[in-house]
RNA sequence: GUGUUCGUAGCUCAGCUGGAUAGAGCAACGGCCUUCUAAGCCGUGGGUCGGGGGUUCGAAUCCCUUCGAGCACGCCA
């Protein structure tokens, strides 16, 4: 469907054309002086230079144009030049209609549909996750939702931290602690146990320990590489008691990533690509990409575009090792061969980025990715604390997301057991539902590049711009169908019509129908904030009215089914944002 | 050092490809509940958009410069 301001653009244009200029000045944008008009066309003034007139003379030249538009109650000029217009109610209620009626209100099917791959996640096994990883998580969860809602088709990776050094460790740790283990057999030919030997409680403190002593201890840390190299040449036993590592580590990992509301289509790591590596060097050698650099095995990618010095793509260290970028390389050639995809989109923090730059530019050269994918990296900033520092616990250790979460869901059901009627199953289901729009609204309302201040007093208060208030909003519309459906009222029977009954009732309609634009764009840019912006000012519109008209109470009843229809209207397209942005609004609250 | 991101109200942030008087929220103050959830709405105060220069009819936005902060810069991920 037609985006509103195109349709007014439109109608402009013609006026600019009849009166003999281009017709590509009469481009409307919403008004900055909402107190002088509703709409605005400036192309008058950029117009003035190409035809050496005052932009005013062609303003008013092409106001006379207007006129006899159905699209505009009124037009007018204002010094220097600009076009203030504001739109008939019929117009306006035309586009509303149409859009209540059309799929998705009002977004297309897109042209050509392309398939996505989105990385993110991406945590580490064997370790708890941590703030760090919900920005990752709730980003990349929302672009993948927003590419499926605009029509496409889009693949979730999880992308675990599941091989190297990191589980040497691990295992080193738990042979130590247990040499009798028959992982370390080596003479062992039998099954091996189902059950693993350890908990996750187990895991969690396992590897800090471990971590610590490989850095003291260089006798420990040469077990930890050897343990790495048995596992990574598959050992029979190290393999056995990795994959119990893996297996309780992701069981855990689901938990944690269903409380928030995220799901991964694919559960793949680095260990899956391991296999390939040796291929792809070869490949890399052979193509006379790679070559020795202080013993390390490197490609070049530098441009002659380049303002800064590019660093070239390692592919193995100078003892031969595989690294990050190895198997991040192996993970798109594996990826081009089983999906090919238009686009891989990669959410890490956003220091990153230069890795990501070299990665995407070796992929590209040795043609281990196909030429049509596009590599994005979408860099974000870092969840710091109030005190605009890296957001840590109270004795300065890692914030465990998984507490963090425990923490909101309480405050949130003392919130909301609080001074309402609702029995406890109620308010703890609620307030589950209500802490996580907190979270991922207060993450996803910023800017993703951004550093952000998790302030959790703020994100949960359900004044202003937050999630709770969203949901508020929501809720008191679904209150007011419900007793509407309650009164009797057949809500399939109710449609917008043309009367338009005060000013606020007229701004939601304005805000509605720049529903399709504005989703196109948080697509374009993959930037669910601009989602956020205009869930905000549609619950801001729509409190407005909801003060200045009764609604239930309305006695004429075209009029009460009209605006049931324009609430009907409005709670679908809030559903439809916040499912994009992950998270959903209860009944009540 | 090189590169990069950023600097907007006391605090947290918007501001799309340059447009009229720079916007929200929080905090402060003042109104509005016999009527659909007042967890709401309406209003008041608060800013040399870090500084300086330039391009333009017009700059928070584009260019240059300067100050300040963060981050990255081959064997970590």
């Amino acid at each position: 469907m037609e985006k509103f301001l195109d349709k007014l653009s439109k109608e402009v244009s013609l006026a600019f054309k009849e009166a003999g200029y281009d017709e590509n000045l009469g481009k409307v944008g919403i008004s900055n002086r909402p107190d002088l008009c509703e709409y605005q066309c400036n192309g008058a003034m950029a117009g003035a230079k190409i035809y050496k007139k005052a932009p005013i003379m062609i303003a008013n030249e092409v106001a006379g144009f207007l006129k006899d538009s159905k699209a505009f109650s009124s037009v007018e000029v204002c010094p220097p030049g600009f076009i203030n217009l504001n739109v008939s109610d019929a117009f306006l209620t035309e586009f509303v209609i149409k859009m209540g009626k059309a799929d998705k209100y009002g977004i297309e099917a897109p042209a050509e549909k392309k398939s996505f791959m989105v990385d993110y996640g991406g945590p580490n096994v064997a370790k708890p996750l941590h703030v760090g990883h919900l920005r990752s998580a709730v980003i990349g969860e929302s672009i993948k939702r927003i590419i499926r809602y605009m029509g496409h088709d889009a693949i979730g990776d999880i992308h675990m931290g599941d091989w190297g050094l990191q589980m040497g460790l691990v295992i080193a740790a738990i042979k130590e602690e247990k040499p009798d283990l028959v992982y370390f057999d080596d003479t062992f030919e039998g099954e091996y146990p189902k059950e693993a030997p350890f908990t996750v409680g187990d895991l969690e403190e396992i590897y800090p320990k471990a971590s610590a002593k490989s850095k003291a201890d260089a006798e420990f840390k040469d077990e930890a590489m050897l343990c790495t190299k048995k596992l990574q040449d598959g050992v029979r036993g190290y393999r056995a008691i990795w994959k119990h590592i893996m297996a309780v580590s992701v069981e855990d990992l689901k938990k944690n990533y269903d409380n928030l509301n995220v799901e991964f289509d694919l559960w793949k790591g680095e260990s899956d690509v391991h296999d390939v590596i040796p291929g792809m060097v070869k490949y890399l050698k052979d193509g006379g990409y790679a070559h020795l650099s202080d013993g390390a095995l490197v490609v070049d990618v530098k441009e002659e575009s380049d303002t800064k010095e590019i660093p070239p793509c390692m592919i193995l260290k100078s003892d031969g090792a595989s690294l990050y970028n190895t198997t991040d390389l192996a993970t798109i050639m594996e990826r081009k061969r089983e999906y090919n995809p238009d686009e891989i989109i990669y959410l890490t923090d956003k220091r990153q980025e230069l890795y990501f730059e070299q990665v995407f530019r070796c992929a590209k050269k040795t043609g281990l990715c196909d030429p049509k994918t596009k590599l994005v990296h979408i860099g974000f900033g870092t969840v710091n604390g109030k005190d605009g520092k890296p957001f840590k616990t109270r004795d300065g250790g890692v914030m465990r997301l998984e507490y963090l979460i425990k923490d909101i869901n309480d405050k949130m059901y003392e919130k909301i057991s609080t001074g309402r009627e609702m029995s406890e199953e109620e308010a703890k289901k609620v307030s589950k539902t209500v802490a996580l729009s907190a979270i991922k609204y207060g993450d996803l309302s910023n800017q993703a590049s951004k550093d952000y201040i998790f302030d959790t007093e703020r994100f949960m208060s359900f004044e202003g711009d937050t999630g709770p208030y969203l949901l508020y909003t929501v809720v008191r519309i679904k209150s007011i169908l419900k007793k509407f459906a309650e009164n009797g009222g057949n809500l399939e029977s109710c449609n917008v019509m043309s009367t338009i009954t005060n000013a606020s009732h007229k701004n939601l309609l304005m805000k509605l129908t720049g529903y399709n634009e504005m989703m196109e764009g948080a697509f374009e840019e993959l930037a669910p904030h601009r989602i956020c912006a205009y869930l905000y000012d549609l619950a801001n519109v729509f409190n407005s009215f909801y003060h200045e008209t009764k609604i239930i109470s309305e006695e004429n009843e075209e009029i009460k089914k009209s605006y049931i229809a324009l609430l009907k209207l409005t709670l679908g397209v809030c559903e439809d944002c916040m499912e994009c942005l992950g998270f959903e609004a209860p009944d009540r609250m």
